[in-house]
DNA sequence: AACCAGCCCAACCGCATGTAA
DNA sequence: CTTACATGCGGTTGGGCTGGT
């Protein structure tokens, strides 16, 4: 294995590599993505594979700039869930996480003037919603499995979110929030994300 | 026309997490 | 329980494009 990373090739995939992953996948479906260079022949790694099928390849993955319904979406749930991207993009459909980062970082941080530096506390107490989603309740508890302290930032608003376990939200602009949601029933209006922010952990 | 600066976005990197042996 | 490997995620990078001078 380690002679295929070795000798993988880096940068832009061209239209002949990106037919053979396509035609890896169609056959044999996705994940085992370090199997591909071996099978193939590619000369790319398994995590680039995986990557350019993701992010390019995968059939309904849509094109183009975000419309503003998805643009209100992205604030929305990055309001919520901080630089969960991949979760944020599992609710907008046809968009890759790597897509909705980029849009947020070149377009909307601009926008709406977030403080970059600000960032990476937001990103670190998301981390712990999809445990909340699962309805692990003591998840102060929960840290990571070596031993590293993954919650400093742990907030009582995280805590509160957990316990409103199926709860149904409403915010000032009549939009409907569920928990732990399977569907975000996020009725698009014009940047009212603080406004839902403050009404959501008011509650 | 040539140069440059800034922007955009595809792809890479490092780390965390999941899982099979 | 431990280890090794695979996969997923978020941050960052850098090549190409575009607009300004």
């Amino acid at each position: 294995m380690e002679a295929y990373e070795n000798e993988s090739k880096k940068g832009f995939w061209n239209a002949e590599e990106d037919s053979v992953l396509t035609n890896y996948v169609k056959k044999h479906g996705t994940g085992k993505w370090n199997r591909i260079p071996k099978v193939t022949g590619l000369k790319r790694s398994g995590k680039s594979c995986r990557l350019r099928w993701m992010n390019y390849l995968t059939p309904d993955v849509k094109r183009g700039d975000f419309s503003e319904e998805e643009e209100d979406l992205v604030v929305r749930l990055h309001s919520l869930l901080g630089n969960r991207w991949s979760l944020i993009a599992g609710r907008i459909p046809g968009r890759t996480d790597n897509q909705v980062k980029n849009f947020w970082n070149t377009h909307l941080s601009k926008k709406l003037g977030v403080d970059k530096k600000k960032k990476r506390k937001a990103c670190v107490t998301a981390k712990y919603i999809p445990r909340v989603e699962a309805g692990e309740r003591d998840c102060k508890s929960a840290s990571s499995s070596k031993g590293k302290l993954v919650h400093e930032s742990w907030s009582d608003d995280l805590m509160e979110l957990g316990s409103m376990h199926e709860g149904i939200m409403r915010d000032d602009f009549g939009c409907t929030f569920s928990f732990p949601n399977t569907v975000f029933d996020l009725c698009t209006s014009p940047y009212c994300t603080q406004s839902f922010h403050h009404s959501f952990f008011a509650l």
